[in-house]
DNA sequence: TATTGTTATACTCTATAACTATA
DNA sequence: TATAGTTATAGAGTATAACAATA
C-alpha cells in the first residue's frame, strides 16, 4: 500500500538542513564555495588544473607577463603559495618563467604557445561547471548573486588595502 | 602640489582585482567564504569558538539531544570531522555526550547549563561578525544574498541526497 | 634596509581506512 | 552484516619564518 502523503522527493527524513542552520550567511557561503570548487574540479581534472589555475592563466592573458607576487596581490594569493601554483603550471608546460627586464629577482610569467591553446578550453570547461552549478537558479539571479558577490568583495578588497598602509 | 586627478580611494595601483577575476563565481564565493570565516573567528576566538561551533550548539538546542552522525547530517560535516568539534565543545565545558537511550553504540549530545548559558552570548557575537561583514551591501542585497544562497545549497544538497540512495 | 622568490615548516579543514562495540 | 563512534593518517589549502640574490 502506497502512503497517500508522500515524502518531500528525494529526502531522507530528519536530514533536512534545519532553518536555524540555512539562516546562517557562514553555512550558506561555505557550502556554496565547497560545492563550487568540487564542480570545477571534476570538470578540470582531466586537465590537471583547478580553477585557481585557470585565473592565474587569465590574467596573464590579460595582463601580459607578470612576477609572481603581483599575480599573488590581484588573485589575494600569498607569494609562498604563489611558488606553487607556477610550478605546478610550468611542470604542465602551460606557463614559463622568464627573466624580468627590469628587476633581475623578479620572474616574469608568460603563458606558453600550450598555455595560450589549453586557456579557451579550460575556461569553456570552467564556465560549464558554472552554468552546472547554478542551474537551480533563474537567469536573473545568477546574475544578482554575481553583482552582490562582487560588491562585497571588492568592499573587503579595498578596506584590506586601505589597512595594509 | 597635490595632483588634481585622485587615485581610486586606497587602492594602490596595479593591484585592484581584474574583471576577469571579478567576474568568476568562483573566486567571488571563495574570497566571501574565507572573509566571513576571518570576521567570524575574530569574533569568537574570546570564546575558543568557531562558527561551526555555534552552529553545532544551535542545532542541538532547536532539535534536542541528537547523535553525533545525526549532526553530521544536517550540517554537512563527515562522523570523523564531528569527533573533533564534540571534543572541542565537551572540553570546553558546552556540551555533554551522554548515553543514547535506544541505542548503547550512539551518544546524545547534550548542551550543558554552561552551553545554554553560552549560547545566546555566541550568538549574538556571530550575527554581529555578520552585519559587519555585510555592511558593504543595502539592506535589501543583504536579504536577496541569503535568499539565493539558501535556494543554491537546498538544491544541492537535495541531489546529494538523492545520488546517495 | 627592503624586496623577490624560495624552502622548510606548520596549521586548518576535511576525508579515507581500519578498529571496537554494539545492532 | 551493518552502523556509531573512534583513531591514525593523509591530502588539500594556506600561512609564517628564515634564507639567497638583488634592489
Amino acid at each position: 500500500m502506497t502512503p497517500i502523503i508522500k515524502l518531500k522527493q528525494g529526502m531522507p527524513p530528519g536530514h533536512e538542513i534545519p532553518n536555524v542552520v540555512l539562516d546562517r550567511m557562514g553555512f550558506l557561503l561555505n557550502r556554496s564555495a565547497q560545492k563550487f570548487r568540487e564542480v570545477t574540479e571534476e570538470a578540470l581534472r582531466p586537465h590537471g588544473l583547478t580553477g585557481k589555475h585557470v585565473g592565474l592563466m587569465v590574467l596573464i592573458r590579460e595582463r601580459g607577463a607578470l612576477p609572481q607576487q603581483e599575480i599573488g596581490k590581484c588573485l589575494h594569493v600569498d607569494r609562498t603559495t604563489m611558488v606553487a601554483f607556477v610550478d605546478d603550471l610550468e611542470r604542465l608546460g602551460l606557463v614559463e618563467r622568464k627573466a624580468h627586464p627590469d628587476d633581475r629577482r623578479a620572474h616574469a610569467i608568460e603563458l606558453t604557445p600550450k598555455g595560450k591553446d589549453l586557456l579557451p578550453k579550460a575556461l569553456q570547461l570552467g564556465m560549464a561547471a558554472e552554468r552546472k552549478f547554478l542551474s537551480a537558479l533563474p537567469p536573473a539571479d545568477r546574475k544578482t548573486l554575481g553583482r552582490i558577490l562582487k560588491r562585497l568583495v571588492l568592499h573587503h578588497h579595498l578596506q584590506e588595502a586601505q589597512q595594509a598602509r
